[in-house]
Formats: C-alpha cells, structure tokens, sequence
DNA sequence: AACCAGGACGTGA
DNA sequence: TCACGTCATGGT
C-alpha cells in the first residue's frame, strides 16, 4: 500500500464515513442538511444534484453552516430548480444567498452555472466544459464532477496542500492539477474512496490545520515523521 | 476584536 | 506565469 492509500485508511479508521456531500432534508418538521455516511446512492433525484451544484459554487472559502442557510433560504423560495432559477431576479437571489457572504459575486455565478446546466440538458459535464464557466475554478469543477455527476476526480483544497505539505507528500510549488494527478495515481479508481477521501481531509484539518501551531499535534504526522519524510 | 471559512477572478509586473 | 488585492457574511 503506498502512503496516499495508508493515509486515507487512517483517516477512515480514525473518523469512519463522512457522507458528502450533505443534502438538505425535513427533519422532525425542520429543514437542515443532513450527511449520509450510509448511503451511497445520492445524489438520488436530478433536484438532489443540482443542489449540489449550487452549493459547491454557494461555499467557495466559505463556511458550510453559512452555505446551510443560504440553501435553506432557496429552497424556500423553491429556487433551487433550474427552471425557476431562470426566472428569479437578482436582487431576490442575492438576498437569498446573502449568509454565504459574497453574495454579488456568488449570484452572479450560480446564474451563470445555471445557464449551463440548462444547456447540458442532463448529459454529464466535461471538466474542461466546466472550467469554461465564469466562477467555476478547479476545485469548484471537481466537486461537482465528484459528488453531483459521481465522476472520478480528486478534488484538491487548501486544507488538502496544508496536511499533505505538512507530511511531506507534496511540495509548496505544485500546482493543482499536479497535486490531483498525484493523488489519483495512487488511489484505487473507486468513487467512494474518491469521495471520502476529500471528506475527511476536511474534517481531520479543521482538528488540526486551523493555525500553525496545531500541525505538528496531527497524530498522522506524528505517528510518520520519522517515517514518511526520510523515504520521499 | 481580529481572523478565517470546504475559492475564483482581475490586475499589473 | 505569478503574486497580490478583492469579494462579504458569520464563528470564535
């Protein structure tokens, strides 16, 4: 096994499965966003997808609690529909969106998206077609690619550069997509793993990689230190 | 009360 | 290419 696969195992051995990307759902009569780490047959419904779409775009350096109620707010409105959304005005999606935080800027993207999606007509997006989109960078691309369109692409994100840095798995100057690549050339072509993987790199670096001082109590590195980084 | 969140774009060098 | 400023609300 090489170190990307132990890693992820420890991940999952350590916090079990994340269930991305959370959907929103009644609970007990209260709309909330809820994982399903024993459910792999989401996105279930077209609705379920784009709704994920848009939350993708809705949480670019923004916190998930934050996205939570800008979707709730949609949803409200039923605007989170493409048709409808074709139709909303901007000002009424902006005050939607507006506890996601760059709201003119966010609305002006989840409109661009949408024209999109309208376009695709329910095939499956390239990540070059998405990439052509106006507010849709690499990391927005492949997490629409992985958890809406099930698609086997790694999603690389800052905390991903912070922990594998760290460890001494990747080096400051890569780029994205060499990081992806790296990752996905040692990872099984398995869309779970692909999906959970990127989850819980998320979850263990809100435990450990929020400031500087907290990176060397990561029980990965120091369970690895004297191991991983001699053998690169 | 600064600081930062599951980034992307525009600009100038 | 690339480093840097900008976008904005809501937690600690």
């Amino acid at each position: 096994m090489n170190k990307i696969e132990l890693i992820y195992e420890n991940l999952y051995h350590m916090y079990g499965p994340q269930g991305w990307w959370p959907i929103i759902s009644n609970e007990n009569d209260r709309l909330t966003c809820m994982y399903h780490p024993n459910n792999f047959d989401i996105p279930k419904k077209t609705s379920q997808l784009y709704e994920i779409c848009i939350g993708a775009i809705l949480t670019q350096n923004t916190a998930w609690r934050n996205v939570v109620k800008a979707l709730i707010n949609l949803h409200q409105i039923q605007a989170l529909n493409p048709i409808k959304m074709q139709t909303i005005d901007n000002d009424t999606l902006k005050q939607a969106i507006r506890p996601a935080g760059y709201f003119n800027q966010k609305a002006k993207k989840i409109k661009q998206f949408n024209d999109f999606y309208l376009q695709l007509d329910h095939q499956v997006p390239s990540r070059e077609q998405l990439l052509c989109v106006w507010g849709i960078g690499p990391e927005t691309a492949d997490s629409i690619l992985l958890y809406a369109y099930k698609q086997l692409s790694f999603v690389v994100d800052t905390y991903t550069r912070r922990i594998f840095l760290n460890l001494g798995l990747i080096q400051a100057d890569m780029t994205y997509d060499e990081i992806k690549h790296k990752f996905e050339k040692n990872l099984k072509a398995d869309i779970k793993i692909y999906q959970e993987y990127h989850a819980l790199i998320v979850h263990h670096a809100k435990l450990y990689y929020q400031k500087k001082d907290q990176y060397a109590l990561d029980p990965i590195f120091r369970n690895s230190c004297f191991s991983l980084k001699e053998s690169i």
